[in-house]
DNA sequence: ACCTGAACACCGTTCAAGT
DNA sequence: ACCTGAACACCGTTCAAGT
């Protein structure tokens, strides 16, 4: 992990061009990555392939990226950078609602993945073949599951959750919400054409809350 | 998809060993397959490790795979097999509990995914990149889905479950034990040591259930 | 400081040829 | 009917060399 920022914008540094073909190799070279995921899938990935993409060498990635893991590892790192925010733009800031609050994370979890396919493959498919090489990774995804902890806990002090160990009601909440982000992203869900995701995410996340089970008849 | 039967148990067919190197030379690749991705990973698996595995030349696959795609959706179509099984181990036959019938599933879905993670992966992380190729793996895979369908629509009505669409109800249910699974075989739930899969997979299905809110207060 | 060209040991796949 | 050997166009990675 040489890279540092993706600088998105542009905005390429004033020690100028001389030398650069993009002001930021790395940058394009994720971005290829991306394109040639989505495109054709993770197969077709190669870092031979992202280079030529970017107009550069097949030696020229190795500059920047130690090797192929490496440029996995930014994509990853990215994808739950994209993963927090998606979760804190759905979800309602106010302090007064920590129950949507909480659902917000989870329809921000699985409106990321239906909307960033690409990342969210890198991020889970064990593409990246040694994750502990990759620590900024691991402590990416951390802070989203810590999210989703911070949420639970507000809303069992709320009185709006059931009481019980915060960490394993939010397993219970994160598997449900990335168990159908996966089954979304890797088209499980597409036998009577596609799906509405965002309805479905409704459904689950409400039966994450009020459970399968029938309503106790009154006094029964 | 030119392979049949796995005939698991060895018994090699009369016509003997003339030519024969295993007598099952599709069996033996499935199972250097599953070996080199549980050992080494997804990457390394490729059909020429595979081969030499297996004892014999890198050509020798194409006597009995189009390509390595149709290995892996072997892989796939197989751990989709072992997984209905599991389910239905998990599962208590009688029909007189359909609640413990639904939730077995469950179980056995956490299980299969913990105990096979190597199919698991192949099963659900986009290796077999023409997934419309291979129809005998579609067909596979509903009908685990299947299973958990009909076990809610049992549960809906024995007045257990509450009424609604019972394929949306499904998604929920499926989105929950596939989201743990998919968690556990990517070691996502590793950070304070190795979890305890079986305590966490009764958690998340008793939370499917009963859902995540607090109890209503008595006449409030 | 950043990039290229050539090289090495690998792949997937094909095809003529062997038994 | 099943397998091998050689071949082709690809990969990841390294390294000396260029600006």
């Amino acid at each position: 992990m040489r890279r540092e920022g993706a600088r998105r914008g542009g905005r390429r540094p004033r020690t100028g061009r001389a030398g650069y073909h993009h002001g930021d190799l790395p940058r394009a070279l994720v971005d290829a990555a991306l394109e040639l995921i989505s495109r054709e899938g993770v197969r077709a990935l190669t870092l031979r392939a992202a280079a030529r993409r970017a107009g550069v060498s097949q030696a020229a990635p190795y500059r920047h990226f130690a090797d192929k893991d490496a440029l996995l590892a930014a994509v990853a790192e990215e994808g739950f950078r994209l993963l927090t925010a998606s979760m804190r733009t759905a979800a309602p800031s106010t302090g007064d609602d920590p129950l949507g609050r909480f659902r917000g994370f989870g329809l921000g979890y699985v409106a990321f993945a239906a909307g960033h396919p690409a990342h969210f493959r890198v991020m889970f498919g064990r593409e990246v073949a040694d994750r502990a090489r990759h620590p900024g990774l691991q402590a990416a995804g951390g802070e989203a599951f810590a999210l989703l902890v911070d949420a639970i806990r507000a809303c069992q002090q709320a009185g709006l959750v059931r009481e019980g160990d915060t960490e394993t009601l939010a397993v219970s909440a994160w598997s449900t919400v990335h168990g159908l982000a996966a089954l979304v992203v890797d088209g499980q869900l597409d036998r009577d054409g596609s799906p509405d995701v965002a309805a479905l995410a409704h459904a689950v996340t409400g039966s994450l809350f009020f459970g399968l089970a029938a309503p106790r008849p009154a006094g029964g």
